[in-house]
DNA sequence: GCAGAATGTGAGCAATCCCTCAGCTTTCCA
DNA sequence: TGGAAAGCTGAGGGATTGCTCACATTCTGC
């Protein structure tokens, strides 16, 4: 029922590229038609695969939606990982802007799929391995900021990861893609809500 | 072509009446179940009218959801320029906490049905008379802000709204209803973008 | 080689979609 | 009061949707 993983496992290697397939397919009409546009059958033709080979490793359409969602979550928590080891030893004004570069980096990749992904999760009842990921990704960023002394690290971690994705949703929309500035004036605005003397950035 | 305007203006007092429920139903129905089950049939079913009255008055599907979008950000302009008329005479730090209450107050109304149509806004091919009201709404904020002294108005604009409207979606996803210390937060955030000391809130 | 597992195919079903239209009821106004 | 305008109805047309299933093809291990 709730049960969006692959119905069945590939084995061979054809079959990786047909799974491959359709996801970039999913993810290409995401980008240049909109979510209103996204159909099985539609799919199956940007693949090149059939219908049925579709429906033999995704149980549904929000399967395939839901299993772009979760990669697109585990990314960022290996990129915020990353971060985190480079930002060891750092205090918090320096840890800062490694948080924000990676939860920028998928977004400066496939601007339009990101937002489009990430407007997808908010209507789809996400999986099980997808929640896990969502709250791995919420403990690291309390933990780091815990660690170096910020009051309410909970809230912070929150309060900070929403205010990064609206606004780089927002400034894909716009079509800016300076990322480095971008990542810049967040900073700044992150700095003032940790209540961090402005100072100069460098 | 692009006239998602209302086909045939009502003109006696039950027309009304209908649009208005049609307006309802569709808020409820994307409030209740989200876009994908927005259709027309059940948007006549749950506004209690036949769905050749529906389409008496609108072209098309999109036109509804296009005319509720357009009454948003009817609203928020009304609300900015309260801002801004209750802000004259005070200086930045002073302002921009009435910037952020007037635009958080649809969020907090009916903060699903906000953050909907938001999402639908980015897919929707905007008509006319929204885009106005949308530049409407900039230029509002940028003259505030430059008679302030910001130093490049347009960008901050832009980043501020952003900011702004990304966090609040998702605080409200999150079921956080305390507005008024989100606000608070909020300005926090702002004060630091805009290089403003940290300094006490009140 | 060859049996069986894995993979791939696509016509088409049932359901649903958006929207039209011919005819009915209600309201307005002279 | 009566004709015209405005409003309302809902069956259903034509298109599309998500998805199934009976069958063909390819690969793997022995």
């Amino acid at each position: 029922m709730t049960a969006p993983t692959p119905r069945k496992s590939p084995r061979q290697q054809r079959a990786h590229a047909t799974c491959a397939a359709i996801l970039e397919a999913t993810a290409r009409i995401l980008e240049s038609a909109g979510p209103e546009a996204l159909t099985t059958n539609r799919i199956a033709e940007v693949a090149g695969v059939s219908i049925g080979s579709l429906y033999q490793y995704y149980p549904a359409k929000q399967a395939i939606l839901a299993e772009l969602v979760r990669a697109q979550r585990a990314a960022l928590l290996t990129d915020l990982q990353d971060a985190v080891q480079q930002a060891a030893g750092l205090d918090l004004r320096a840890t800062v802007p490694l948080l924000i570069a990676a939860s920028l980096k998928h977004h400066a990749h496939r601007p339009l799929l990101a937002q489009r992904l990430e407007a997808a999760e908010k209507t789809l009842a996400l999986d099980a391995e997808t929640a896990a990921l969502k709250a791995q990704i919420d403990a690291l960023v309390v933990k780091v900021l815990a660690q170096r002394g910020v009051a309410d690290p909970r809230q912070a971690a929150f309060d900070l990861a929403a205010m990064v994705t609206g606004w780089a949703d927002a400034a894909v929309m716009a079509g800016d893609s300076d990322t480095v500035a971008l990542a810049e004036r967040m900073t700044r605005a992150a700095n003032g809500y940790l209540g961090l003397a402005p100072g100069s950035v460098r």
